[in-house]
DNA sequence: ACCTGTCTGTGACAAGATCACGAATGCCGG
DNA sequence: CCGGCATTCGTGATCTTGTCACAGACAGGT
């Protein structure tokens, strides 16, 4: 079932610039062995010592990788949007190594699975699509050295007002997560979450509904860190 | 001050086998101009910031990349030995970033320097060149992932425990570091280290002296976390 | 011996993690 | 409309870890 709609392949190049720099030798292989997938919220797209088959290219939809230890406890350690692809399954097919993490998918998927030996084959013939799997180690080598950095240097109450800065929208700016989910995204537990959010709502910084926190001074949230809770 | 040495030539083959795989056109090239370069312990090697101009591949001597906080925190990253090198300089090297951590020699360095240029030059020409950059890559990757593992996941008297094991050396296994050194090594504090250790010497399973840890009772150690304390 | 800088020990307290509940909320079937 | 039922949230108790402040202990030089 490979990729045989024009339109398809269109969307694709958009998202993907390294098809239109691509010899056309690469692009003609490329479409031929790609799958077009589609996956449904909540889904586990890969596990923990998983062996990586395909690489997938997001055309639509969002994916969360994340750590997860013995206990239940989460971290997240990057997301996947559509236009990008997942580096530890690229690391994974070029070096035989198993899955060290767990990917989920948060919003349904659209993705084109481009076969481990494709991968391997064309990196070593293309430079388009060589320069894609460097872009995509660059990026989330350095996306992962910042959740170390954030783990260990920066204070929780910090943490959360960044997430609730980060994923609000609308406005007033409202996110829909539970404190689970937010404790899973930063490796923490929820008892800590619903304490620190409670403590921004008694400053009059948000407001909190089941599933849901609205943010109503966004400043307050900004100097966190700075003067005293 | 390219290497016109032969014998350094041969000591740089059997340390990286990349080199007895490449082309004759790529190894000429290399030698050519690799620089060979000295640092002592305790130099800096890299800051945080900076751009990468050469890729050094290790031929004597231990670096160690870590990442630190305003408060003058410190975590380890990883460690670089004799036939490694640093995925960060490459990854780097490779999108044009800055390098996002330190580096800093801990015993007397020898290395051989390949000019970021060249590195881009022929990762698309030589296959056994490329094949050792994405193993870097692989390798440090899980390494990375780990130590946000170890983070968010352990509890601190076990990574202390297993610290002093992994860098136990002689019969009895003796650790040469400071309980600063150690904190840094783990991103925690002096104080706490101290305590946990002083806590391992009450129950026997280590002495402490200036500067040094001795292991008296390995068991006890590799039992951390089981067991109560 | 004495000074000096580094290393270690410790008490007090704040922040975060874990455990053990119970209460509040939303939903669904009757 | 009402009574389960599962999920989400709140909270006290307790333990671990982080931070601050400061004192004592040790090693090396002069």
């Amino acid at each position: 079932m490979s990729m045989n709609n024009p339109e398809n392949e269109n969307r694709l190049r958009q998202l993907f610039p390294f098809l239109q720099e691509a010899d056309s030798d690469f692009c003609r292989a490329f479409f031929d062995s790609v799958i077009l997938a589609h996956l449904k919220t909540g889904n586990e797209v890969c596990a923990e010592g998983n062996t990586c088959t395909h690489l997938p290219l997001l055309v639509e939809g969002v994916a969360r990788i994340y750590k997860s230890g013995e206990t239940g406890k989460e971290i997240t350690l990057y997301r996947i949007r559509p236009g990008e692809s997942c580096v530890l399954t690229a690391s994974c097919i070029l070096s035989g190594r198993p899955f060290p993490a767990t990917a989920n998918v948060e919003s349904n998927l659209t993705a084109a699975l481009v076969p481990a030996e494709f991968v391997r084959k064309w990196i070593g013939r293309d430079s388009a699509w060589r320069a894609y799997i460097f872009s995509l180690v660059a990026d989330r080598l350095s996306a992962i050295i910042q959740v170390v950095e954030e783990v260990v240097f920066q204070r929780l109450d910090q943490r959360v007002a960044a997430y609730l800065l980060r994923h609000g929208s609308g406005s007033p700016a409202a996110i829909h997560a539970t404190h689970q989910e937010i404790a899973d995204e930063l490796g923490t537990s929820r008892e800590v979450v619903s304490r620190l959010l409670k403590s921004f709502e008694q400053s009059g910084a948000i407001r909190l509904s089941r599933g849901q926190v609205t943010v109503i001074d966004r400043d307050y949230l900004l100097g966190v860190g700075a003067n005293g809770l």
